[in-house]
DNA sequence: CCAGCCCGTGAAATCGTTTTCAGGAACTTA
DNA sequence: TAAGTTCCTGAAAACGATTTCACGGGCTGG
């Protein structure tokens, strides 16, 4: 039993056309005042809403942002797309949310889906911002879009994000100030995403700039089960030349690492220090607290969506926003005495 | 530049009317083999996908689901989220997102924006299911909705959820179990939701069952500072006689009074045994893991979904689905001795 | 061989809006 | 008073799909 008010049930009611109705409504002409009196007092009684599909349908715009993220189980994307929610409120906006959930080839079907729902623009998280066939489909229909976590290295692609080779960079010579030589680099299933890649690389920069030798990446699923992780690491960390730190490429990676260091009998930070990278919320609710680099993660969101707007509105052509990182110093990073 | 290729287009190409090409695409009528090869060929030499809004006009129905929950940062609502989005797209169905923010009034108005996209049905969060004229207004409209978390009382409204009173219940039991007496109850910003009540309820006939005195709960906000906590902790546990244990309303709170409480030089669980709710995947991660009592949310997610379908498309009555807890043991609690 | 059926197809109506176009009333100005 | 403005309003045409209705051709059965 849906939608039996329409515009057509006001008009009656004010005793006008459904046109003039259509220009009170959106005061998209001038109406006089005995008229617009009678109709908005028949849209309260009546408690009439336009239809956002008619309208849709004849403007070809819709009210709505489509966002495509790996998976909402981690928090740096969940509260991204926090940032884009209340953002995209603010602008009368509502999201239309998907989830790859790491599957590879969703990012095109799901494209796909939301494009059909006519939505006015997307925010996306992506493998791999260079080479992407799907961004090329955006681009070719004339879709405006901004990529957020991704740090697009071909220019004309809109985006938001950190620099995170220079945060990654930062945040290795800072172990490296305090003394550490041997740092591992422990990589999530992202090894082969932009974001990781472009993180990895500052890390190596940070190595060589120092003189060090980089440690191969080893890689791990993150948040897989503990004693998983705790038998990869065994056979970095429990020989006899071991590192005495562990560079994480995310958080969620990072604390689990932690507890699995815990389980090999090494403490944190006295045997090993530990980093990580993100920011989540729940890195200074632990003890010891997570060292890391604090990414505003929510306000990427934002202006993600600031950003859409600025395209979609004023036709502003893609550009990439970097947005600041901060070092956040934790209690699983000490000096190496 | 939006859309291009419409149906008209398809069937001009394919030589036939639009009405064939409709059929085809639906399967809602038979076509010779002729026709629906050449219609076949067009929609794929055409990269035609058909406008969710064209169809949802004519039908009156969207592919869509709309989702109001408080907030996206709290990882229990992103995990349940997480399962609606994956249960969706099994149906070919997106969800429209929304949040309130814990903003009081938001839930009305995200509900009416959503009804305006004139989505299948709705999957809710709120404050309070008893009396929530919002919920009314959507009975009346005759629009499926299911509850998430919420544990409605009124009989007449569709949800998913745990026994929130039986688990505090059990968990509780389980603390008295290991010769705990003295309880603390400490409760997040949600002490006027239905379902915090309904887990303190849980609480006080447990303590009740054992003969014990329930002590009075103290209000706090989760995940705000840590500093914070520990100032309205000292009152409580700094005292002579102080409670033994903990019990958190929810697992954020509960981590963060871990925090508060090792800042304030009391051990955990050696002085003070702690205890959450929700069964948040980071409890596991922590030192010591944080014992709790495990909801399933990302499937309550995934059923509500699933509920929510047989109310749309079979007519199914109403109904409250509870799903089962589990005890989560951790280092977080510990015998008295 | 003819009547009757079934099957595939197209024309047209419809969904709820916005928007263009034209017309009528009121008012100003010569 | 006539002509020219200005303003407000309504009728009607979109937008892109689904769906009803009717029709024509090829069957089948008597």
């Amino acid at each position: 039993m849906p939608r039996i008010v329409t515009i057509r049930t006001v008009a009656e009611r004010a005793g006008c056309s459904i046109a003039t109705v259509s220009r009170v409504i959106n005061r998209s002409a001038p109406t006089s005042s005995a008229v617009e009196a009678r109709v908005r007092a028949a849209v309260a009684e009546l408690g009439f809403r336009p239809s956002e599909i008619g309208r849709a349908l004849k403007t070809l715009r819709t009210r709505t942002l489509g966002v495509v993220i790996p998976s909402l189980t981690n928090p740096v994307f969940a509260a991204s797309v926090a940032g884009m929610q209340s953002a995209a409120r603010e602008r009368q906006h509502t999201l239309l949310l998907t989830a790859t959930d790491y599957e590879p080839g969703a990012e095109a079907e799901l494209v796909e889906t939301l494009v059909a729902q006519n939505v006015a623009g997307l925010i996306l998280t992506v493998a791999d911002a260079a080479e992407n066939a799907t961004l090329d489909l955006l681009e070719a229909e004339g879709i405006p879009y901004v990529l957020v976590h991704n740090e697009p290295t071909r220019p004309g692609r809109a985006a938001v994000c950190v620099d995170n080779a220079a945060a990654t960079f930062a945040l290795t010579g800072t172990m490296i100030a305090a003394g550490h030589r041997r740092i591992a680099y422990l990589a999530g299933r992202f090894a082969t995403s932009d974001r990781a890649r472009r993180r990895h690389e500052g890390y190596r920069a940070a190595m060589a700039a120092a003189g060090l030798e980089p440690e191969a990446p080893l890689e791990l699923d993150y948040l897989g089960d503990a004693p998983s992780h705790a038998e990869a690491l065994a056979g970095l960390f429990c020989a006899g030349a071991r590192p005495t730190a562990a560079l994480c490429s995310n958080d969620l990676l990072a604390l689990s690492v932690v507890g699995a260091l815990r389980t090999l009998g090494l403490r944190v930070p006295d045997d090993i220090s530990v980093a990580g990278f993100d920011g989540i919320a729940l890195g200074g609710a632990v003890h010891p607290t997570l060292a890391t680099v604090d990414t505003p993660t929510r306000l990427m969101g934002a202006h993600a969506v600031a950003m859409l707007f600025t395209m979609i509105e004023a036709g502003a052509a893609p550009r990439v926003e970097h947005l600041p990182f901060t070092l956040r110093p934790g209690g699983t990073l000490a000096p190496r005495v």
